[in-house]
Formats: structure tokens, sequence, C-alpha cells
DNA sequence: CTCTAGTTGCGAATGATTTGCAACTGGCAT
DNA sequence: ATGCCAGTTGCAAATCATTCGCAACTAGAG
């Protein structure tokens, strides 16, 4: 009972209709093990630890179909690099350090209620958001 | 007095120490005068209209100095290519309709508050942030 | 007017991501 | 179990956005 999200983002790739392979195994496997936001290259890395054989244009369309079922999200800091992380329970949005790169998670009710007041107000409806802010840590 | 806002961002190039030159006169030309949010093609597109045998790297080139002077603004919504704009004279973030692709701004005291408050709870110090909401419209 | 560091055009190089294709393989239907 | 076949994979080549090397220019300081 200890790893029950394991079986869980697999469990919604069958319900996607998605089928699981070796490589997506090993994929989701890492995903699920990731709590920080790797992009591809790190992704085949470490995915490459528990199979061993795997391509890096697998691990790109495994990605790609993943998140378009909205099983995986998908971020662009400004890096360049795309980099992804499983779907959280609740959304949160990130600081991102920018002298270390580190990436912390947090959420706001009050700035999510904000948002929705806002957008009302334009005649919008929200799909989704996102929300980064860079930061540096406070000099003691 | 109309165009005031025009000779204002060449004139900050020239404080910032850059030489005006024909292809960059074009492209600052172009930057002043689009009030949505074009990516680096669509821009070239423009500045070719006034200045025919710009190249795209000097589109590049330049859009990299004026934003490492902090003349314009980078952005990187979903769609893989980066996109700019000059900077605004206060903060706002954007709605994104993905339905059409159009780009609304907006600002909210409130929220920008809340960010800051919530930084400093973390012991952070906002350098910048974005705020891109994806949206659709209302049924009516 | 001269000189030079900053700029430009061009084409080739890069880095990230996608794609064509032939060989495989889950997993539903026998 | 067994066979079938659409979904998947590996590989290499292709594509896309962006950068870089370099020789030829040119603002604009003196």
């Amino acid at each position: 009972m200890s790893d029950v999200g394991a079986s869980n983002l697999t469990e919604r790739c069958r319900l996607a209709g998605l089928r699981i392979t070796g490589p997506r195994k090993a994929i989701l496997k890492v995903l699920e093990d990731s709590s920080d936001h790797p992009d591809v290259e790190e992704l085949h890395r470490r995915v490459k630890r528990v199979h061993p054989g795997i391509n890096i244009a697998t691990v790109y369309r495994t990605l790609n179909v993943l998140s378009e079922h909205d099983l995986i999200e998908r971020h662009s800091f400004d890096d360049g690099r795309t980099r992804y992380e499983t779907i959280p329970e609740e959304h949160h949005d990130h600081f991102i350090d920018i002298d270390t790169g580190e990436v912390v998670e947090f959420v706001s009710e009050e700035i999510e209620a904000m948002q929705e007041e806002i957008a009302r107000r334009h005649g919008f409806e929200i799909v989704s958001h996102r929300l980064d802010i860079f930061v540096r840590r406070r000099d003691p």
C-alpha cells in the first residue's frame, strides 16, 4: 500500500486507451518517482537506468502523448527546454530561484479566487493558468 | 506630441550605448508600432516591409540585445517560439484565448500584492513574475 | 575625415524536438 | 493459448528555432 500512487498514473494511462509497454512502464515509473521538474534529457537519463535500451525519441513521444491526455503537465520556464511533472493532486504555482534554478511549489487560494474574479469580469472562463514567480533568496 | 513614445525606445537604446543603425531603426519602429505579441518570424516579416534586406539573424541578435538591456520583454507562452513586446508602462499579465490565440492584457493590484506577501513568507524576494491565464470566451 | 568597436549578412552550426519507416508487441478477439 | 494488427519503438534523417563564425560594413566619437 506504499506505492498506491504507482498504479495510479499507469491506470489512468490504461483508461485513456494507451498501451502499457515496457518503455512506457519505465517512463511512468520515473515520472511517478520524480518530485522535481526534469527536462526531457534528464528524464531520458533516469529512464535508461531502469530500461537501458530506450531511445530519447520514445521519451519525447510518450511525454507528448501523456500531456495531450492531461496525464502530465508541461512547463517552459525560461531556459529553453521544456520540463515536466506529474499532474499534482492539487494545482500549484512555482517560485523559481534565479540564482540556483531551484523550483519551489506553492498554493494560494486567494490568488486563485482573484483570477476567477478577473477572468469573469473580462468575459472569460479559465481553462488553466500558470504563475511563475522568479525570485532570489532574501539577504539574511 | 502624438508619437512621443516613438523616440522613446530609440532614445533609451542610445542611452544604453547601442548604435542606432538602419536595421535597428526599422526593428525599433516595428516594435513600437506593435501592440500585440509577435514572434521573431513575424517581426522579421514586418521589419522587411520597411527595411527589405534585413536578415533574420539580425532580428534575433537585436532582440537579444534589447531584452538584455531590459528595453523589451520576452515571453514564452506554450507554442515553442519566443514572443516579444515593448516594456509596458505598467506591468501586466496575460489572458490567452486558447481557441483563437488572442492575447489580452490585464492588471491586478491585488494579485501583485498577494504575490509579494507569499514570497515574503517563503523568504524570497521577487525579481519578476509571469501570470498567464489560458481562457476561453464565456458562452453567451 | 579617420578610425575602430559595434553591427550586419550570409551560410553553416547547434540544440531541441519531430518524423518516416520498417521492425516489434500489447492485449482484444478468437 | 494463439494470432492479428493498430499502437509503439528504435534509428536515422529531417525540421524548427536560434546561435555563431567571419569578413565586409558603418555609426559616431575624436
